[in-house]
DNA sequence: GTGACATATAAGTCTGACTTTTTGGTTCGG
DNA sequence: CCGAACCAAAAAGTCAGACTTATATGTCAC
């Protein structure tokens, strides 16, 4: 997804976040930077930029005469999309992705009344194309270009709600999506139900009726819950 | 909020991000880190420090030969707390207690329906407490004290969710609540009708109607975007 | 104009020496 | 025996300087 690698430090921190994320060091390790420095054979300056940015998020905390201690995960700052996407590389995924969809349930029907007010003429025409997208590989086990339209489609809703806090949720949107088809169910064609519902929320949104676009918008996340048994009926 | 000034690249981030956040630089300005280092008066080890933190943000962008150009402000990691509070703190202020007021009025609901079924008793006692608290200070100009209330009520609602990323919205919540009371409306005492439907979440997070919560809690945080004026009748 | 090549630039990396804070133990006095 | 003051070690923090590497840009031949 982004790219990985960036510099020596980069490096690192794709190895070191996903083994701290995944539990391997549990919250309340210590480390220690030239300790860590020689384990990955990288210069203590090096590691202490690769040390700062997890601070940054809030994975450890650097104190002196101490060490590098892991947080404990409910200090995490879980929203990082670099977090969520070590996260759902790891041992954490199942959680993760349920914790993503209740969110996504929360913010995608608030986000399509949004839309539905102030989508532009070109979101509007987006949202239809990646509607007929969605119904066009429906059906015939085309997943993969079915996925790039819903994708799409719940990325300009969010856009479209003119609310920057929505708007980023795209990318872990992204992933929740991307993970459903790839690792979780979704073995079969997506449910016809499901499509109808994405076709009737461009509908609302071209329409402006926000009331209609949040009640339908709600009706596909609870769709995504009950995929994942989080509701119990 | 958070311990200030840990450390020189501390000190650095204080200054430099609020700048960032608040447009001193516009996105696509182009910095030099040894620069900066002279105009901070501190080593590039330090600077270099600051700045993979801002990267981490996705506030900036590090390549060689170019420099460490400003990102647009629609790439930035608007989670970070640390950033949440670089915007309050400056120009970007009131666009930023809108967006999070929208936000809270997608969560919350949600939330208080699901700590309407997980909440432990300790928690819907610490949600009682809290909803006398705010009775106790409603009238009287005791602001200070009602806010006090108000916001451990929020937080224990988002928590008792047992949802990670809504947990983490605590802070959030804290900020714009504090920030309403401290700057912007309620130079009176509390709407009367609100502080009741606090009592009311309260009672039937306790009874463990889901419904209820959701819909009462609905109710709050509609009040919350009439006060800003984001919301039409 | 186009492509190959040279060059300058700014980030990236490494090393070693030095400073500062903090903790945990030790000693001394009550 | 206990507490306060003190001391020493440990680890992060800071700095300066030399060197490497990628890359944007300009130059030249064709």
């Amino acid at each position: 997804m982004t790219t990985p690698g960036r510099g020596l430090h980069g490096r690192v921190l794709d190895s070191l976040g996903p083994a701290i994320t995944a539990g391997e060091y549990p919250p309340g390790s210590v480390l220690r930077t030239d300790e860590l420095a020689k384990d990955f054979e990288v210069s203590r300056s090096v590691m202490r930029e690769a040390v700062r940015v997890l601070e940054s998020m809030h994975l450890v905390e650097s104190r002196r005469r101490v060490g590098v201690t892991v947080r404990p995960k409910a200090e995490w700052n879980v929203y990082d999309p670099q977090v969520i996407r070590w996260r759902l590389a790891g041992a954490d995924r199942p959680q993760q992705l349920r914790s993503l969809t209740v969110l996504r349930s929360a913010v995608e029907p608030i986000a399509a009344g949004l839309a539905a007010k102030f989508a532009t003429a070109e979101q509007c025409a987006e949202l239809t194309e990646c509607a007929i997208g969605m119904v066009a590989n429906s059906r015939g086990h085309k997943l993969e270009a079915y996925l790039v339209h819903d994708v799409a489609f719940h990325r300009v809703i969010l856009a479209a709600s003119g609310n920057e806090m929505f708007a980023r949720l795209g990318d872990v949107v992204t992933e929740v999506l991307a993970g459903r088809t790839h690792h979780e169910v979704m073995f079969e064609d997506p449910d016809p139900a499901a499509v109808t519902l994405h076709v009737q929320v461009a509908e609302a949104v071209r329409e402006g009726d926000a009331v209609r676009a949040e009640t339908l918008t709600r009706e596909i996340t609870i769709g995504a819950l009950h995929e994942l048994d989080i509701l119990a009926p």
